[in-house]
DNA sequence: TTGATATAGTTACATTCGTAACTGTAATTT
DNA sequence: AAATTACAGTTACGAATGTAACTATATCAA
């Protein structure tokens, strides 16, 4: 009725739909080559780019619920694509590690994410892209 | 590892982020105030600015699963917010339609948007605002 | 020290989701 | 008109999710 709201013009709308384009455009690709879930891709990505890190690390660096994490960990160690090892210090604790597959799944992806991302950036031009990607960090802190 | 992939500025990555800090500041408010989930505020707010659409079309204009619409449709008419009339020419049609209460609730929810949209659009400011809908919107056609 | 509190990570449970299969109706082909 | 195909919408089912409760360990306070 009336009113000035127009949903296809209201931010968390058009963000929303925006960011599931992008995320299934790649999503494609984990899921075909290695039926992985989004979890389990951030997780391995993490753990690619850092090295080992305890689970709770895993949840600051990547924003997803420890449950996920927890979840996502479980599934990629029964592929044997990581290890765990106890913290000697505090035996709560699990430092996680990559192993050679791991790590080759993980370099795999990421030669594709590059091809992702240029592919994104040639869509966008390169100026859009750097202030599409500005404008996107600045919600970090609203 | 090496290479010169890094998730924080992996752009899926990156708006999903934003995405879901923009979608959650504004689900508090239709959760608290009417727990409702996001379909069913899309579903309302489509047949809020629309008036009275048929499942199809909600679909069509929103961009949600059939079967998410099909049950936020089940929800809405289950609160009285809106009522189903079958399309005479066409039997597997029906036609929803808001009702007084669900109008009202519709009303209220705008309101709400507005301000959201307001607080967002200060925090960006003006142009940055209007720059980053613009970009967003472009994704349609990637 | 012991008792209380905090943290790492997992699990149980109820909810939500997407795929695919289904029902009922309409449109098209033979 | 009968048979086939297409479409609107719902439902069944398995997978994924979030909340909250839990286990085990560590830290802090009395």
């Amino acid at each position: 009725m009336k009113s000035e709201f127009d949903l296809h013009s209201f931010l968390p709308f058009l963000m929303h739909h925006a960011s599931e384009k992008l995320s299934l455009g790649f999503r494609d690709i984990y899921r075909d080559r290695y039926r992985m879930t989004r979890s389990e891709w951030r997780v391995l990505a993490t753990l690619g780019q850092y090295g080992a890190l305890t689970a709770t690390e895993i949840v600051t660096h990547t924003g997803l619920h420890k449950t996920k994490v927890s979840r996502a960990v479980f599934s990629i160690e029964k592929r044997r694509w990581l290890k765990r090892f106890q913290d000697e210090n505090d035996r709560r604790v699990h430092r996680l590690d990559l192993t050679a597959q791991g790590k080759s799944a993980f370099t795999s992806l990421c030669e594709a994410g590059i091809a992702y991302d240029r592919k994104v950036r040639d869509f966008l031009g390169e100026d859009e892209f750097k202030r599409l990607s500005d404008l996107l960090k600045r919600f970090n802190d609203l």
